[in-house]
Formats: C-alpha cells, structure tokens, sequence
DNA sequence: AATAAAAGTCAAAAAACGGTCAAATAAATG
DNA sequence: CATTTATTTGACCGTTTTTTGACTTTTATT
C-alpha cells in the first residue's frame, strides 16, 4: 500500500501543488487547510505530515503537540521563519525536520523518502483500546471498563496506561516514560513514574484479578501482551 | 546506556571540538579523520554517524555508501557544498539528513537529537535479531525465545548477547566488549565480561543444548554464525 | 612433561534497582 | 476559601544484578 501524507497548509495552491506532486510521486496525499481540518484527518492514519508552522489563527507548535498527542509518524515542518530559535522550537515540539520556505520539490521528496525509509511502523488511529482479556479503555470519554465494571484512573494514571498499551510488548524506561507522558521539557523522573504504575496495579489488580505491567529488570515496564 | 555518535571529518579541530560539545550533552563520542578510520570505528556500533562530505583523497558519497553496507544507523552529512544538486546527492547516497557548514552547535544537537529519538522508534517498532536454528531476540520486549520456551537474561547479558548477535562472526576482545556494552568511559576491567559470557552460555546451554559463542583463543569471543 | 598465560568456575561482597509507604505539595472542586 | 483529590517526593527495605577475587582448568609453547 502507498504512503500516505498529510499535507497542512493555510494556502491551498500550497496543498494543492504538493499534493499533485507528491501524488506523480506514487504517494496518497490528504490536504488540510486548517489545524482543525488537520486534526480530524489524523483519523486516516498518515504516514507522514507536512506541516506548516506559520498559519494564521492556529499555532503551529501547538497543534504539533496536538498531533505528537495522537500518532507518531514523521513530522515534518515548512517555515518561513528561518531564526534559529524557531528551528530548535521545532524539534522540542515533537518535529522530525523542518523545511524553510522557499524550497524546491526535489529537495522535499527527497526528505520525505528518507524519512518514510526510516520509519516503518504500523499504527492504527481507533479511539478504543482493548486488551485481550476484555480490558477496554476508551481514550474519547475516558473511561475503563472490565467486563461490565469500571476502574476509575486519574488523569496522569490513564495517560501512562494509554501510552503503554498503544505500545504493548516493549519496553520503556521510566525516563523515557516520564518523557512521553510528562512532556518533553522537564528532566529525569525521580520515581514519580514508580509511584504511578504502582496506583495502576493495584486498581487493576482489584479490578481483574491479572498483572497486566510487567517490569524488566533494569530496563524499565512494559504492558504483557 | 548512552548513544553513541561517530564524528567523521579530516580536521581535528572540528572532530574535538564536537566530540567536546556532545560530550557535554551526555552522548558518547567516536572520532576518526579519515575513511579508513571510520570503517574501523564502526565495529564500536555508533547510533548515528556525522559525515563530512569534503575529504581529501576520499569520497565522501562513497564512504557513505560503505558505511550503509554495514550499519543502519542515521547518517548526517556535514558539507560546504551548498548547491541543491549535492543535497540531493546525499539522500541518494543512503545520508539522513545534512547540514551545511558553517553551523551552529545547537541546530547540530538539534538535528542529532531529533534523529535519535526517531532512529529508536522505528529500531524498537519491529526489531528481532534471529540466529539460524530458531533463536530469537525480540529487541522491543526484550525477550528471547528458542523455539517456544523463553530464555531469560538480565540486563547485562540481554545487551551483550545483543551485541555479539548484530556483529555475528566478528571476534572480539574482551576489552572492547566492555567498552562497546558498558561504555567507553568505564575503567578497564575485562574479567566482568567473562563471568557473563559464562552466564550467557549456561542458559543457553540448558534451553537449547547448543553452543554459540565460540572462544577465539588469546583474542576473544565471538557469535557463531 | 613442565610451564606460563589465558580462559573458566564459583561463591561471596557490593552495588543497583524496584516496591512500598507516608508525608508534603499542588491542583481541582464546590 | 475550605475541602478534597491528585501528584510528587524522599526514605526505607528486600531483592536481583553485577562485580570481584581466589581458585581451577585448559591451551600453547618449550
């Protein structure tokens, strides 16, 4: 199946352009004008964004975070801000690369292959995650259930079950935890994620009877598969 | 355990001042000044390559290529050139990503930074190292299976058997195992290394009654083929 | 066969790590 | 504002891993 790209822009001759050629390229393009539009077209599942930083009404580091939030494909910036500082911005805020404006087809779908050859990863875009034995979490309201009894999480609790189970069977060190859930700013994790995963257990251990973290020595958790 | 970064450029002005900087930033540093040297510093397995493009009596684009016949890892390319024709030129050529000279230490860490953390994503997303009769090493869960029995390593072993694995039929002395699964910093105790070599056979012995690691008498070890 | 150097073994010491708890702080709620 | 709830912190303890060093065995050399 072809890549597919989405391509955020306010300008639509911009989207429209890419999308052609990215299309003769042999890659299926989405294009949306708008962070919201952006946003709601995650649903499809890209491979790799193209992203316009500078678009008024929405703040394009933001909605980078808001994108880093739902999928974890390549990102990749078009700026017309060539200061430094908006560069490392873009890293920090969960980008991949960026590209200043002007620049030529050649070079972007040259950085858009070696981006796709670099990440292969297979990813689904459902808002319900379930575990084999009928553990669900539905990531729009919220909420857990085992069979017919919910276990009530705490925010910080169910964003770090989320971020587990969307990556059942590997393992994460608490620092990389801490990161992922955290936000990327703040610095090591002094154990707070101990203590969480700890909260975790013992509500789902009430709850199902099961361990469903394990921990790998000296490495860090995981969520058995 | 730190990522390792090999800096590749005929000056040594500039390999030391950036084996200083991104020393600072936590990472371990590799430098070699010329082609020769950086083919053999690849058996130390560095995580992302800086590749000057611009070496006297060698080619930098062919280096490149040799290099990607034998690691995976993100190579950036360092280059004066600044013509598209050569940016093009290096995606070609198997490079990640380039940055032209002069640069900045922070768009370099940047850049570094970005390509790691995503490097890692996609090595963790699928990465399973397989010997010929059936051993498995799930790199993400950090698991290894004979067949359907599971084998279980501590950390140590887990990354040195690991290391032995990705470099299989290549022997190797004790001193640079240690360097290479402990880190380059640690002081130089080799007799570590052999107590797990022995834990590492053991079990595998029981699991699998097979030998895998060979010993090279007076060199080191090595994985069989 | 004697010898020296290298590699293997084992058990005990040392270090690193994870689980737990209670208390402190921050954030949310009414 | 007061009260509740969530989050963070730091200390403690038991466990597992890692390291160490003394000792044995193997190997190459003379």
């Amino acid at each position: 199946m072809a890549h597919r790209i989405l391509i955020v822009d306010d300008e639509r001759m911009l989207t429209d352009l890419l999308s052609e050629h990215l299309g003769e390229c042999g890659y299926e393009t989405l294009a949306a004008n708008s962070g919201g539009e952006a946003l709601r077209l995650l649903q499809k599942g890209p491979d790799l964004i193209l992203l316009d930083i500078n678009m008024p009404g929405t703040d394009g580091l933001e909605l980078c975070r808001s994108i880093r939030g739902h999928v974890s494909c390549p990102i990749i910036f078009l700026t017309a801000r060539i200061s430094e500082q908006d560069k490392i911005n873009g890293f920090g805020f969960g980008g991949d690369d960026y590209i200043t404006k002007p620049f030529s087809l050649k070079e972007l779908t040259a950085r858009v292959a070696a981006h796709l050859r670099r990440d292969e990863r297979a990813r689904r875009g459902s808002s319900v995650l379930t575990t084999a034995d009928g553990l669900l979490m539905d990531l729009s309201s919220r909420r857990v259930y085992f069979g017919e009894t919910e276990i009530v999480f705490s925010k910080k609790e169910f964003d770090l079950m989320e971020y587990l189970i969307t990556y059942r069977g590997q393992v994460f060190d608490r620092e990389r935890i801490y990161e992922s859930v955290w936000g990327l700013d703040a610095e090591g994790d002094s154990g707070v994620v101990k203590e969480h995963i700890r909260k975790i257990r013992s509500k789902l251990r009430e709850a199902t009877r099961r361990e469903y973290i394990e921990t790998v020595w000296g490495v860090g958790y995981k969520w058995k598969d």
